[in-house]
DNA sequence: GAACCGATTGCCT
DNA sequence: GGCAATCGGTTCG
């Protein structure tokens, strides 16, 4: 027992409930939408909690999905997309961005949910310790400010998702109308729909949605156009 | 063991 | 809206 009883105990005052493994078990598409208003909570050794409710997800799935890491078959880095769901995926990418995953689907088939875009809600101040800018719209608005934000890095890859530093707390459907739209920061797999955020969501990363749009010349009246 | 790519961000104009 | 930063994983030799 490292834990001490008074840290579990925080977790309890959270809201919402912790959410079953089998939550993970599922399509990655749908957990992906599911995950959108749970509480995604990380705890340091000295027992600071940092919390924040999920924003914005996408979904990466199957060796046929070209933007999913399992795309190129399993390797040292893609096994754990193949292990069992409700562990963390955690890699490093443009050399200094860290990116968390939550590991969907049955064990042995390949699957992940990459949360881009938390609403901080507990432990802010520790949020802007970590991250150099103080404005809380972007404390965690993107897959690596959040990862910032939480001190998530390589060592968490692979650590149970509702184990004592990481874990994830469902709390109901969320009261925003969820929208979806490609995937954001990949050249291919853009024909997938699998990103989902909360409407109106400040907390939103400022990424762009899908490809990007061809500019028109701004004209009065007449300017629709169709094709 | 070297070359190449990348699920991004922040700073620049 | 453009683009540099920066390094682990993959692939190829």
């Amino acid at each position: 027992m490292s834990v001490p009883a008074r840290m579990l105990a925080g977790a309890s005052r959270l809201p919402g409930r912790a959410l079953p493994p089998g939550f993970f078990a599922r399509h990655t598409v749908r957990v992906a939408r599911d995950l959108l208003g749970s509480w995604l909570c990380r705890r340091e050794d000295d027992g600071t909690l940092s919390c924040g409710t999920i924003v914005e997800t996408e979904a990466y799935r199957g060796e046929t999905d070209p933007a999913c890491h399992a795309a190129r078959g399993r390797t040292p880095r893609t096994r754990v997309l193949y292990g069992p769901p409700g562990l963390a995926y955690v890699y490093f990418n443009y050399g200094m961005h860290h990116l968390l995953n939550a590991v969907t689907e049955r064990d042995g088939y390949p699957g992940a949910v990459l949360i881009r875009a938390l609403e901080p809600r507990r432990g802010l101040a520790r949020m802007m310790e970590r991250r150099a800018r103080r404005e809380p719209r972007l404390l965690a608005a993107g897959p690596s400010r959040l990862c910032q934000a939480l001190g998530i890095d390589l060592t968490l890859n692979e650590a149970p998702l509702d184990g004592p530093v990481l874990f994830l707390r469902g709390a109901g459907n969320p009261r925003a109308p969820v929208r979806s739209g490609p995937r954001v920061g990949i050249r291919v797999g853009t024909d997938r729909p699998w990103r989902f955020w909360l409407d109106a969501n400040p907390f939103v990363s400022p990424g762009k949605p899908g490809p990007p749009p061809r500019k028109r010349p701004r004209t009065r009246g007449a300017g629709v156009r169709a094709g």
